[in-house]
DNA sequence: ATGTTCGTTGCACCATACGCAACGAGGTGA
DNA sequence: TCACCTCGTTGCGTATGGTGCAACGAACAT
């Protein structure tokens, strides 16, 4: 461990917290002030601090930039990875990501059920986009225009007797999602198992992927279905904030 | 400078390109990869960096904290002033730079006109919303729930002939401006005044300020204005950058 | 004017960050 | 299976670079 390194972000971390002055500064550490002021400097440099009048730092714009860098080639799989694992291990269920990309929704990643009962799914597969939680939640993120587009040249085969046939339904489904925050396949896609699905966010607030729970019927009613919402919310807020994001009060 | 914190620094922006073998990283900043490593280790216990399997080195999620959290109490009004100013100086025309909070539209910055001819406005003066070009930014942008309940309790008093007077005109409007991004007032505040204006957003891309130019319609006719638009837009993108704003492509 | 509170500089010392070389783990090819 | 190669990792001795000190200077207040 490099003691310079270490105070330099020890201090970047105090002014996340406000604008400092180098006192300030100095006495939280508990460095000498001229000790501070070389890493300060140093910091600027590199516009990871910046000074605001002439006794006030405050963080730099390089942190913007870097922040939204690494977002762009962050991968969302390795980086949801750990919530999706927790959510399969403490559940038991089958736990899937799922992205939206060019018209399909695509499995990205998996985690089996621990149960006997399990279902066919595999990464890379596309999911149906009428009856499927995932689908639902992603879609309902997209654009009004790129939203409307896609569902004109849907179609809409019934599955089961629960599926979803008309862009009408659909749509309203859709709203229905976006308000709640998550999406329930009610039998829709296969008859003995139905799921919740909820969106995951990046730093910008959109939606790059949704996390979903299936579980077969017969080891579950609607009842304990509905009641891992709040579980499924969760991990989906854990893997948005290792994207990035975060919850704006108010 | 310190040369420890130099090359840490340095180090986190060379994984701002992507991830990087510790090799790699050693070559790139030409020290040897025993303190390389002893760097990133600092680094990734102050969650700067992160490992990723065993042999790959990225960013880590303290940089969107730090990010974030700098830009709330970031002040915009200072983070911006230097775009407007130059916007000022070039165009030499009543540059104003607007908020809103719970149902207003407010002055937070004001750059005067340099010509003789100069309009009253102050800084703290609140905008009606209904016939200022930094309002229907600003209302454009919110929440369709709380834009609704905003336009429902307005009034429209008619301040100028071009004046909006209803509210079906005044959602249609709000439409237009939220389409092409920018807003126009014609005269509709005071007769022998127009302006443009343009969305200042933040790092997540939402609307923060609204940033105006205002000119006598004696100066400049409406082409004239209108021709101000693109001069306009490069300042609020200039402005949005400083407030951590960057534009996603596709 | 006088005092106070900051940021800033030069300097001498020694802690600390450095490069080196050797080790170990994991992967690859024959 | 073994040998080889490529990386990450560790311990160590050294001198470089970071540190605290004390004095200076600027800005502001009384």
């Amino acid at each position: 461990m490099s003691q310079s390194v270490d105070r330099a972000l020890t201090l970047v971390e105090l002014l996340a917290e406000g604008p400092r002055t180098l006192d300030q500064l100095a006495e939280a550490v508990d460095v000498h002030k001229s000790t501070v002021l070389r890493l300060l400097r140093t910091l600027e440099a590199h516009r990871f601090v910046q000074r605001e009048g002439t006794r006030q730092y405050r963080l730099g714009t390089a942190l913007f930039d870097l922040a939204h860098r690494s977002l762009e080639d962050r991968d969302v799989r390795r980086a949801v990875e750990p919530a999706l694992r927790e959510l399969n291990e403490e559940t038991g269920h089958t736990v899937h990501l799922a992205s939206y990309e060019d018209g399909e929704v695509v499995y990205i990643d998996k985690f089996d059920s621990k149960h006997q009962v399990r279902m066919y799914s595999r990464i890379g597969k596309r999911a149906p986009l009428h009856c499927t939680a995932v689908a639902k939640v992603l879609v309902a993120a997209l654009s009004p225009a790129e939203r409307d587009g896609l569902v004109a040249h849907m179609e809409f085969p019934a599955l089961t007797a629960n599926t979803i046939t008309s862009p009408e339904a659909y749509r309203a489904e859709l709203a229905a999602v976006a308000e709640r925050g998550w999406a329930l396949d009610d039998r829709e896609h296969e008859d003995f198992i139905h799921c919740v699905a909820a969106p995951i966010r990046d730093a910008r607030g959109d939606v790059v992927a949704a996390v979903s729970v299936s579980v077969p019927v017969v080891l579950t009613g609607k009842d304990g279905l509905l009641a891992l919402v709040p579980r499924l919310r969760a991990t989906a807020a854990l893997a948005s904030a290792a994207c990035g994001w975060i919850e704006r009060k108010k």
